[in-house]
DNA sequence: ATCGTTCCCGGCAACGTTTGCGGTAATAAA
DNA sequence: TTTATTACCGCAAACGTTGCCGGGAACGAT
């Protein structure tokens, strides 16, 4: 009803929708006077350019995709809300799509976001992806790709994550150096890129430190519910126990920290137990947990900022490359070396 | 570049566009031969259509906007969860926005929204809103709109909200008779709906128990950071401190227990705490929090459904209502009752 | 007086799609 | 044979915007 085109205001004062529309981005080669007259009318009504019609005529509609397999996943919420502050900063909507952890939406995402004509996509595999051919017929159409989190790199796209092996190797290492000698390590599943790199820190550790490295002490879940309570059972269950968990996700950290509780384990008298979160409460917890923590917001942020970088200079931008953001290692009560006597 | 379109079509089997569209879209007036060819080629070619040019057309965008304060809050992307969900079956899109609690963002959002031609918003208050002439403008101009959880009852929308009222009644009575006498209530802006019946619930449930309500114990937070240590300092410096705290949200929850805990104060021993909260974790919190739970992903379910109704049936839809949906006690550790002896 | 510039503006097409209207054949009814 | 009906299809406009092209007026230079 009340929206105001270029062509009210052209009707108004009697001049051409080519004059307006030049008028309105201060063309050169317009009339101070008119000028003044288009945008003192324009404002005064209120115009404000119809961009599904700029989509339209330019191909593009200045909003990006994202697709992450959870949004009620602290991680990934958090990933969003550094996404859509840049995003929004640079003129550029987010279309949020959820994968639910499923192949078959991821699919079915990635073609509503071309069929919504986005400029760009932003994306973290969902767990059942292992194939990724459809992602590299977009790309080959010329989408700008930015993979974060869980990325593949069979895929020569940007990717952001977090320094995996890093978080894993400290984690490990502060284990071994709190006196821990059996640690298990609860991950999520094999063909994810970051399960492998957190899993290679987590040897690296080992090795360096002279513990032998046992496949029975590694666990992948899926993410699924209620999951680590048989991997917790059957860990203990060993002829040779854990003396520590290191979990490979919140999920898995707290649904560990769960069935220890209801298995009455101690923590850390019986186990220590070390996650690679993203929990802002890991301090609230009983008790305390000490993580490896990942900058999601930062994450989000720079993958943005990438994707953004590479729509608008597409050709010269800087080419495909994996940046590692820094993760932390902080020690809390969950880990404290306790003393044999 | 490689967009099918329905001029391609019509080009390649030397038909007209308007053929191709009606063929499409299974018109009558088209020979069923015609149809056949077209269907099998557009199938052949994956042509989809352009859903930009169709919302110029149309003037609508099958798209609907959400306005929250912060996607980085459990509620919100648990609530988001439930939207987009139901929306996506629905053949919606889900334009994210967040006002990270600022009015100013906030109507920026909105502009943005109706600049986008959302067929609908969905908006849940930003704590710095009390004027919604804004809000009031959009829905004059015919823009279907339904609040959750943060409501403003000036504005004749749908709104979606928890139980506030019967939350905050039952925590209370819990409270009370776990032997509790001066609750505090540690709460969220006062001009925002869910305060004011959290507050009338906390309000009731000591009346109907005889307990005298004293404003000295309700104090309101900002959604700031660090907000809660003076808070809970003011309130054990008071002749006659509390000995059970109420709080009013998740980050409010979380922050008294921190506070609580620096001062090393016993819980529940010293003093009961109970949250209106959205944790998943809320049982792994040392110790084990008592919580009334509200069912954000419900909320947004409801929500966008209400709101597609109203998009799709425009007159006929039911007149604004306000939908309740229940909360849940939970109770565990923090509030466990204390024998005085 | 003619030509070349400069300044300012309007016409038109195009982006992809739908739709009202009109038109052409073929067939049936008179 | 003429007329009405039916079945099928194309033309063109419209949604809002931009950009190419062209053109008129005014002016200075030749």
């Amino acid at each position: 009803m009340s929206t105001v085109t270029i062509k009210d205001i052209a009707r108004a004062l009697n001049i051409s929708t080519s004059t307006v529309s030049r008028a309105l981005r201060g063309s050169y080669e317009i009339n101070q006077e008119t000028k003044e007259l288009v945008l003192e009318y324009a404002e005064r009504l209120n115009y404000r350019p119809n961009p599904i019609a700029l989509s339209l005529k330019e191909n593009r509609s200045r909003a990006i995709g994202v697709i992450v397999p959870q949004i009620a996943n602290y991680f990934f919420s958090q990933a969003i809300n550094g996404i859509e502050a840049i995003a929004y900063n640079r003129g550029y909507h987010v279309i949020i799509f959820q994968s639910q952890e499923s192949y078959e939406r991821e699919a079915a995402n990635m073609q509503q976001a071309m069929d919504r004509k986005v400029d760009g996509l932003l994306i973290s595999l969902s767990s059942e992806t292992s194939d990724v051919s459809h992602l590299r017929a977009l790309q080959e159409q010329g989408l700008p790709i930015v993979q974060f989190d869980r990325v593949s790199h069979e895929l020569d796209t940007t990717c952001i994550v977090a320094d995996n092996f890093g978080g894993a190797f400290a984690a490990t290492e502060h284990l071994i150096k709190a006196g821990r000698q059996r640690i298990a390590h609860l991950t999520i599943p094999p063909w994810l890129s970051i399960t492998q790199e957190r899993l290679a820190g987590y040897r690296a550790a080992l090795e360096q430190y002279g513990l032998p490295y046992d496949e029975t002490l590694v666990r992948y879940g899926t993410f699924g519910q209620n999951e680590t309570g048989p991997m917790v059972d059957e860990l203990l269950a060993l002829p040779s126990p854990p003396d520590a968990f290191f979990t490979a996700s919140d999920r898995l950290a707290l649904g560990c920290l769960a069935s220890l509780h209801q298995r009455h384990i101690a923590i850390p008298d019986d186990v220590s137990l070390i996650g690679f979160t993203n929990l802002n409460a890991a301090d609230l917890l009983n008790p305390a947990l000490s993580t490896v923590v990942q900058p999601a917001q930062e994450i989000g942020q720079v993958a943005v900022e990438r994707l953004i970088e590479l729509i608008e200079k597409k050709q010269k931008a800087a080419p495909p490359s994996t940046v590692k953001i820094p993760t932390r290692l902080i020690v809390r009560e969950s880990t404290r070396s306790v003393v044999h006597s």
